[in-house]
DNA sequence: CAGTGAGCGAGCTTCCGCTTGACTT
């Protein structure tokens, strides 16, 4: 029987501790929570004070099996999951779960994963903090009933299956405002002026400088007057200040900065930053990389003060402690940073090696020795002008210090691209100067930028929504809800004017820019943009963006041990419920997110767009109307709000029928994957730089001849002996197709001339594969419905049920 | 890949935070 039974969070974490603790020891993990609301239900009694109703879920029965049966075999069970709400909550089910008392377990923490730490922490034991348990079941509590009220009243009033929540609902509105901003942006012009000047020194030495103007010009006329002015104007060197200037390195990492600086140096996503982080932590590489403290222990400051020394020498040496000044942060661990500085690189592919430099150099960095810069800057006047005067910038690093290792990027980094700044000729003031060049240009100003994935996460850590083990998950709900899309957009050509003053001559010149580009942004979707409005409406409390900051506060109290959790549940509940109820209610004259735009100049029916069950759908007619309504979708680029009852009336110009071919009608029109012709049994995708709205039946029935060309190319051979077994022509080349899965063919090989013989040997050369039974149209078109309400992870846990649900449906459908 | 679209049915969907593997729909 062992003495002692140690349980943490992580897996990872219960091996390194293992290593430190002796045989007396035995250290397990939890796995993180093994306790939930019940998963169907709202398992809230609103009666009797708001218990809840808790269940082990089914996927962390064995791990609760396991830490029961090592319990029951130790003297001494030290719960020693994180020091926060949640750890501490952990604690508590466990300590309910496995039927511990206050004689057989004691509650441990710390704070920094080092032998002294976890010995330290086991001479300081204290009992469970049913205060900061009771925040947690507060703030469990609450998400449960602002989820679970709210997303009904959206299947019910928008679309089936949708989902709101304190987090999510949030994050779809940032994105949903900062879309409405872009699009009511009115791009103004204005003239930006810079020049090129040229000086001699006493020796007659040549140089230039260039300077910008420190004003500029609303219209053409203006900046054009302005080079007028300048052409025989004398410019003289005014003043020169020179400044030194310090500069700082950023704090080690959070889950939120190296999210950030790895999506712009590196070019991850947030979810793979996390994948590729949690590999590193699994072998031991990094520390734990879901965190919100810039923190280092005293370990790593040490181990980095050595390192830094021993590499680059003392001077560049400094050590600092940081302070997390981030809403909410509850510091259960310490920052993102390598677990042995003495590692500079790791091995594995790239993106591990990049993420693993990327933290490395962060975390020196942030222990050296501040930057030394000397700033000049230069005025240079013009004669005759007391309000214009060009300025220089010139910048000498006197000492490179952290610069040598890292520099944090910025979001605006490539919008600023004369950021560069390097250095000035020697000259002094009263100096005069010769323009060689002055130029002004036209420019336009910019929309504010939508979001990243990353500059989303900034942006809710700022405003203190969500926690570092949501932000990736929550970015993956919102898109897989489709409230929002990832997309990029390619610039647009841009004609913009440059007046030069060369010699004394102006000339005027129009150049083209490519404008407006943009990389995987996050841009809300009709439905995204309906439901938000429709919760904005109706719950602001719940769509304040300080909500989550002002219920954080009440938890607090309740830690502090101030108010009562129930009492902290009872006035919200007793507030948010009856909005639910009344919004429930309302009887609306039309669908929420409907916009009736006018009648149809034909038939003189009401022409509307809405949310339709698979996504906007324009409408003609209405359903009570003796005739029924005819409908049509929108196509992507198209939004229920911006679109024009002329663009509706144009999407019903398809489907279009625009001849007959072989005594079967050939119709053309725009489906769920763009546009086709249909002709009899046979749909054929129109390909690119045809326009379906002037295809004509000579190109129609060549696309279909073609089409069926492919598809009698497609048999090479087949056997009699094993129908299931085909030789078939694809879009790669011939292959073998064989129960539902495909296998290669060695160029080698002539597949004219391939016997079954032949062809079973190839199959079992490859690895035969399961059979994959084919499933008919409809089934699979439930099957992918029913994926996107799941999580990948729920589906493949529920699989069964998944097809329960779909043959349901399908039978459902039928009648 | 699949080319859909309004009510007499049946019963489903959903939250946020803590942690990792095990899947073939």
């Amino acid at each position: 029987m062992q003495k002692n039974l140690v349980i943490v969070e992580s897996p990872a974490k219960a091996k390194t501790i293992g290593k430190f603790l002796g045989e007396d020891y035995k250290v397990l993990s939890s796995y993180g929570h093994i306790r939930d609301l019940k998963k169907k239900s709202i398992s809230i009694d609103y009666e009797h004070d708001f218990q809840p109703t808790y269940e082990v879920p089914t996927d962390k029965r064995s791990v609760v099996n396991e830490l029961k049966k090592e319990a029951k075999d130790s003297d001494m069970v030290w719960l020693a999951s994180d020091e926060d709400r949640e750890g501490e909550a952990i604690s508590w089910h466990l300590y309910e779960v496995l039927g511990l008392t206050p004689e057989n377990s004691k509650r441990i923490v710390f704070h920094e994963i080092t032998k002294s730490a976890i010995l330290n922490a086991i001479q300081h034991p204290r009992q469970i903090d049913i205060n900061l348990v009771n925040a947690q079941q507060a703030r469990r509590i609450l998400d449960r009933i602002v989820g679970f009220e709210l997303s009904p009243v959206l299947w019910r009033k928008v679309k089936p299956s949708l989902s709101a929540g304190r987090v999510q609902s949030v994050c779809v509105r940032l994105i949903v405002e900062r879309e409405r901003e872009v699009i009511n942006f009115k791009p103004q012009t204005f003239y930006r002026v810079y020049a090129t000047f040229t000086l001699s020194d006493l020796k007659g030495q040549q140089s230039e400088i260039k300077a910008d103007l420190n004003h500029r010009f609303d219209t053409p006329d203006e900046a054009q007057a302005f080079l007028e002015e300048c052409k025989n104007a004398k410019f003289y060197i005014s003043s020169i200040t020179k400044k030194p200037v310090k500069r700082y390195p950023a704090p080690p990492f959070t889950t939120s900065t190296l999210q950030q600086e790895a999506a712009r140096k590196l070019g991850f996503s947030v979810s793979k930053t996390m994948l590729v982080a949690q590999q590193l932590y699994e072998l031991g590489q990094i520390t734990y990389m879901r965190t919100d403290s810039v923190n280092l222990s005293q370990f790593a400051l040490d181990s980095s003060k050595d390192e830094i020394i021993k590499t680059m020498g003392e001077k560049y040496s400094h050590s600092r402690q940081y302070n997390t000044t981030s809403k909410g942060a509850q510091e259960a661990h310490e920052a993102i940073r390598p677990t042995n500085l003495n590692v500079h690189e790791t091995t594995g592919d790239s993106d591990f090696r990049r993420l693993y430099d990327l933290i490395w150099k962060r975390t020196v960095a942030s222990q050296m020795t501040e930057a030394s810069v000397d700033r000049t800057i230069v005025n240079i006047n013009i004669e005759n002008d007391r309000e214009n005067h060009f300025i220089a910038a010139g910048e000498v690093i006197v000492f490179d210090g952290f610069l040598r290792l890292y520099k944090e990027s910025f979001d605006d980094d490539a919008v600023d691209q004369e950021d560069e700044v390097g250095l000035l000729p020697p000259m002094e003031k009263g100096q005069v100067l010769q323009y060689k060049k002055i130029q002004a240009a036209e420019r336009y100003t910019q929309h504010p930028p939508r979001y990243s994935e990353a500059s989303l996460v900034h942006k809710l850590e700022e405003l203190g929504i969500g926690r570092p083990s949501t932000y990736a998950p929550t970015i993956s709900t919102i898109q897989q809800r489709q409230y929002i899309e990832k997309e990029s957009r390619e610039g647009k050509e841009n004609e913009f004017s440059i007046f030069h003053l060369t010699n004394g001559e102006i000339t005027k010149e129009l150049k083209k820019e490519m404008v407006g580009a943009e990389k995987l942004k996050l841009i809300p979707t009709d439905v995204g943009i309906v439901v938000n409005d429709f919760l904005t409406q109706y719950f602001p409390d719940i769509m304040d963006y300080n909500f989550t900051a002002t219920v954080e506060k009440e938890f607090d109290e309740i830690a502090e041990g101030d108010k009562k959790w129930t009492s902290i549940l009872q006035d919200f509940y007793s507030k948010f419920h009856p909005e639910v109820v009344s919004t429930t209610e309302i009887k609306f004259e039309h669908k929420v997110g409907e916009r009736i735009l006018g009648k149809d100049p034909v038939s003189g029916r009401q022409v509307s767009v809405k949310i339709g069950r698979f996504g906007p759908i324009a409408q003609i007619g209405k359903a009570e109307e003796d005739e029924k309504p005819k409908f049509s979708s929108l196509r992507k680029n198209q939004s229920i709000e911006t679109i024009t009852i002329e663009e509706v009336l144009e999407l019903f110009k398809l489907p279009r029928t625009i001849g007959i071919f072989e005594s079967l009608p050939v119709v053309v029109n725009i489906g769920r994957f763009g546009p086709y012709v249909h002709h009899g049994s046979l749909f054929i995708s129109i390909p690119k730089g045809y326009d379906p709205m002037d295809i004509d039946m000579e190109q129609a029935q060549a696309l279909i001849l073609a089409k069926r060309e492919v598809e009698r190319k497609k048999y090479i051979k087949s056997f009699d002996d094993e129908p299931e077994l085909q030789v078939l022509n694809g879009r790669y080349g011939p292959y073998i197709s064989y129960k539902g899965n495909n296998y290669k063919i060695p160029a080698t090989q002539k597949p004219e001339d391939l016997t079954l013989e032949l062809c079973y040997e190839l199959i079992k050369t490859q690895g035969e594969k399961p059979e994959k039974v084919r499933k008919t149209q409809k089934k699979r078109d439930k099957a992918t419905e029913a994926a996107k309400a799941h999580t990948v992870r729920k589906s493949a846990k529920n699989g069964a049920a998944a097809k329960k649900a779909a043959a349901k449906k399908a039978a459902a459908k039928k009648l």
